[in-house]
DNA sequence: GAGATCTATTGACACGTTTCAATCGGACCG
DNA sequence: CGGTCCGATTGAAACGTGTCAATAGATCTC
């Protein structure tokens, strides 16, 4: 076992062995780690060299015991297997680790039992904040959070009151984006798959497919809802779907449009000859797939990123922030599941 | 505003209050928390009863710095926009859910120095261990963490010595298995494109890969290296391919071999007709891209779900826990991007 | 040159929990 | 009935850091 350079560096070197190594009190030590512009550069300089030589490494629980909150912010998404989730994660990381703070990441798999769960033990871990896509309301668990004074921001949710920060994607622009182009290309009998309504991603796409339809004075929309929003629910929800074969089938994301796609390419039934498919989201995917995918894209990587530079200024500046509402707009990517 | 049932319930509720509230002292709230059954049943459940009308939530900062480590683990991967690894997370995450364990996510970027940065705030965070997927070698960044006495288990990685527990797949006979079968198909220019050699996978699987030419005693394997592996490498690969096209081309993941099947399929280079593609890892989209993907398939979710299940175990069972490394065998699924 | 002002540093206390030796009360044994 | 043992509970110390009022030293002002 190969000896430290240092001699034999035990078990913990706190503070205090810093202090005393380099000449100075724990609070001067204290205040090179928080507030170094308090200390002379000289002692700054000697401090930090003892800190490298000694390794020592701050005691996360100490330091957030004391302080009230840590450099830990929380991110609990609706489904880690969703492409869309993952890249929202990875913008949410990316920001965190520049700012130096730790993430701490949950699944709530649609699940409300599993939310409250994962909020508890957020809570516990004394989380400097939240970023949340809540499974049904903003008022529900989230809300605890809010009453230990704990900052969130709602994460592809909209915030009700103008008492918190979100970020969302117009879901219900989204919807009418969808339908409509199916409309142009002619499709009456219009299938809407998606997850259950009391999510609200589902309703707002639903609500816009219906505008979409009002508006154009044409078409019916037959909705077919199912419990998970994987592309084994849309295999599952495709066959049923095949003993009556809509004009085309708009698909609240693009895991089950790929199950549905699957789906009909083996019974074959012609995409888009005989029906036309959209999907949700354009994950990464939806280009490669077997007929590629239209689809409604949303930003989810700048998503995540703007979410928690909104959580971070809030936690740095609890004064003079003000709370935003961020909305973007989708857009449309037309491909070869809804060509002529 | 609601007001709470239990009155004017401040800021913070601490184990005193519930103590004093519950006519018991400080100490056996915590033995209620910690060891319940050394604490007689009616006490428990009178405590408990408090516990919930008080709304205490246990403050985990204060907790894992008397204890010295708290319910918090923390999770490297090299990539977390790589559904590989999301599915990965997701098995740590479910199991560590269950024994009401928090999990700190970190992607390294495949750069160590990201990792060695996110090591080091795990170390600050006193995590109760780690779960990794090294950038480069167990003995590097990881090691640091060992030192200080926090459990680690390798993720997709081989321990190199018995010291510590791993969870990998044998990548050399998945390389073995791609190869292989290219060659049944009667492929003898064959392409490896990879990652750094310096990540284990890559190494691995191209190793698997020459052991199959040198006992089929036939064939050549030209090396295509790119630095990140996502499909957008694969783009940029396939079309330096172009000049000059292989019989196959055997990619060290799937989003490598879509990125490389979207280009020659856009180029009118017909998959199987001209060259067979190989992916690696089988993600949920091989099966759904324009050209279904032959790939070589690992159980993610089962490994995550494994190697947490260690980490827990050796966590909890400091004196009787035995190392294990764990390989599980990869599978060829073969599609048609390799039909005859 | 004496007081005022400012900067750099100090030192002790507090954060909320866990732990452990000490204590208490009751049951059991001879 | 006295002594012993055992389980349940207690109370205070300690974990390592951040904070803040206090202090020391240096510079400036009149």
């Amino acid at each position: 076992m190969p000896r430290s350079e240092t001699g034999s560096r035990d078990v913990t070197v706190g503070i205090k062995e810093v202090a005393q190594q380099a000449g100075v009190s724990p609070g001067t030590v204290s205040n090179v780690l928080n507030r170094p512009e308090r200390v002379a550069p000289e002692t700054r300089a000697r401090v930090q060299r003892v800190i490298k030589e000694l390794g020592f490494v701050r005691n996360g629980s100490a330091s957030s015991l004391r302080a009230g909150h840590g450099r830990i912010v929380g991110l609990m998404l609706l489904d880690l297997g969703n492409p869309f989730f993952a890249e929202v994660a990875r913008g949410v990381e990316d920001l965190m680790s520049e700012r130096d703070y730790g993430v701490i990441l949950c699944g709530s798999a649609s699940q409300a039992g599993r939310e409250a769960r994962n909020m508890r033990m957020l809570a516990e871990q004394q989380v400097r904040g939240v970023l949340v896509t809540p499974v049904s309301d903003s008022r529900g668990t989230p809300a605890l959070l809010r009453e230990r004074g704990i900052p969130t921001v709602l994460l592809d949710h909209p915030a009700t009151r103008g008492d918190q920060c979100s970020v969302t994607v117009d879901d219900v622009t989204g919807g009418w984006l969808a339908v409509n182009h199916l409309l142009e290309r002619g499709a009456r009998d219009i299938v809407f798959l998606g997850g259950p309504l009391t999510i609200r991603q589902n309703a707002d796409r639903r609500k816009g497919a219906l505008r979409a339809l009002r508006e154009a004075g044409a078409g019916t929309l037959r909705e077919v809802i199912v419990d998970e929003m994987n592309s084994r629910a849309g295999h599952e929800a495709a066959e049923r779907l095949l003993a009556e074969l809509p004009d085309a089938v708009f698909c609240a994301n693009d895991l089950l449009a790929m199950g549905v796609l699957r789906v009909f390419l083996q019974q074959g039934v012609r995409v888009p000859g005989r029906v036309l498919v959209v999907g949700y989201d354009d994950i990464e995917y939806a280009v490669a797939s077997a007929v590629p995918l239209t689809s409604v894209r949303q930003p989810p990587y700048k998503l995540g990123r703007i979410a928690a530079k909104l959580l971070l200024d809030e936690c740095d500046n609890p004064g003079e922030h003000a709370h935003q509402q961020i909305m973007f707009q989708p857009e449309l990517i037309i491909r070869e599941s809804t060509s002529r």
